[in-house]
DNA sequence: ATATGTGAAAGAATTCACAGCA
DNA sequence: TGCTGTGAATTCTTTCACATAT
């Protein structure tokens, strides 16, 4: 085990928590309201917001109401400050280095991924242990023993880790890196993960998602639609 | 557009509907009742199961109800049974077929993804517009032309779409595919999608993934843990 | 003693509906 | 009129606590 110091947390940038269901919407308001600062749309209602997310009106202006009230009545909501808020919110108005291990072919894609800039994040580092993996080129990344994981986060700092390996190594891999200080994981693998509290995790499963559709899928009762 | 026939809606399995929230959990059930069943534990309690989902004991037994009833009271549940339950529940006792549009970075990824098989699916056809993807090889599957797309699911049987398209062309595929009748979608891209009633989309979104991560390690108050 | 299944209570999230401002 | 912000009502989810079965 690592010997454990500790350093300040940092401000917390909001009062009120937001709600857990409100924080998951968070990301597509501000990807619409990205898109219709580039569209040049100076104000949205909170009509337009749900009808392109396919949600209620009240739901939105619900989940609004937790940022700096800055709709206007009989306007709407301007979209570039509103915009600034929800970025504020999860904290993107910084820019935030990420790190995945595992270059297989998952991590590969995470490696390429081009939407991370709209997040302002980027991926900053990528590992693996095997040495037919360490040295391939990715883009302008370079694939790198993970057992020399330390030294490089010495140079590199980095703020989330994506784990991209087989699940079974999942919790090996976050172990060593909150030995490393990292505080926030995203992983891709289905294992179930223990972590210190303060630290972060979040599962993207695909295959979860897949099982769910299926469910969906049977239990939808409309007629299928076939093209003749 | 394409005229429309009907067909028969197929049998729904289960009576009373699966609450959202368990139907999200079944997957992880599902994952550790495979465990279980190969490290040949023939019985699980509900205080197993939520201390490997880090859940309480009570939602377990909660979710399980929604199962034809086969918990044994003292003893706790019958490991293979549940599982079958829940495989039938989510539609996995026959197999599903997959296709991904989008041989880039992600696509492929999802094509070599060896997970899927524990789900009782496979990629069956892989798709793309650009000349260069064409043909390629990713293990068994060779890209094919996303034009012909008709005339391959004409002879392979497709019955879930992966999305693996830029964003701006989720749409453009999705209503292609309901032409041919498909009514499952998986979609990579952070888009904003119609379809008509009794089409299922679901989402994976990694990027709104990390932007909630991050807004979450800012609001964790806990100081930080530094190796020394 | 052990552990399920479920009413009842508590807590969250969503929708309703409207007062209030532009 | 158009649209926000929010109490109140509603619906969904989780937890509590215990009768019931092994």
């Amino acid at each position: 085990m690592h010997e454990l110091e500790f350093k300040m947390a940092p401000t917390k940038p909001f009062r009120r928590p937001i709600p857990a269901e409100t924080l998951s919407r968070l990301p597509a308001y501000r990807k619409q309201l990205l898109d219709l600062l580039q569209a040049g749309q100076p104000t949205v209602s909170s009509r337009q917001l749900a009808e392109r997310l396919s949600i209620s009106d009240a739901q939105v202006r619900r989940d609004l109401s937790c940022m700096a009230l800055l709709g206007r009545r009989g306007l709407g909501y301007n979209v570039e400050s509103l915009l600034e808020q929800i970025t504020r919110a999860l904290g993107l108005e910084r820019p935030w280095a990420l790190a995945v291990v595992g270059a297989g072919a998952m991590g590969t894609a995470l490696a390429h991924y081009q939407g991370f800039a709209r997040s302002n994040m980027e991926v900053r580092a990528v590992f693996d242990v095997d040495p037919h993996k360490i040295g391939q080129r990715h883009g302008d990344l370079i694939v790198s023993d993970l057992r020399q994981a330390r030294s490089i986060l010495a140079e590199v700092s980095i703020d989330i880790v994506l784990i991209a390996t087989p699940s079974n190594q999942a919790q090996a891999v976050i172990d060593q890196f909150l030995g490393y200080g990292i505080r926030g994981f995203l992983n891709m693998a289905p294992a179930s993960i223990e972590v210190p509290p303060g630290v972060t995790v979040r599962w993207v499963d695909i295959s979860s998602e897949l099982e769910q559709l299926t469910h969906m899928m049977l239990m939808t009762p409309t007629a299928n639609l076939v093209s003749t």
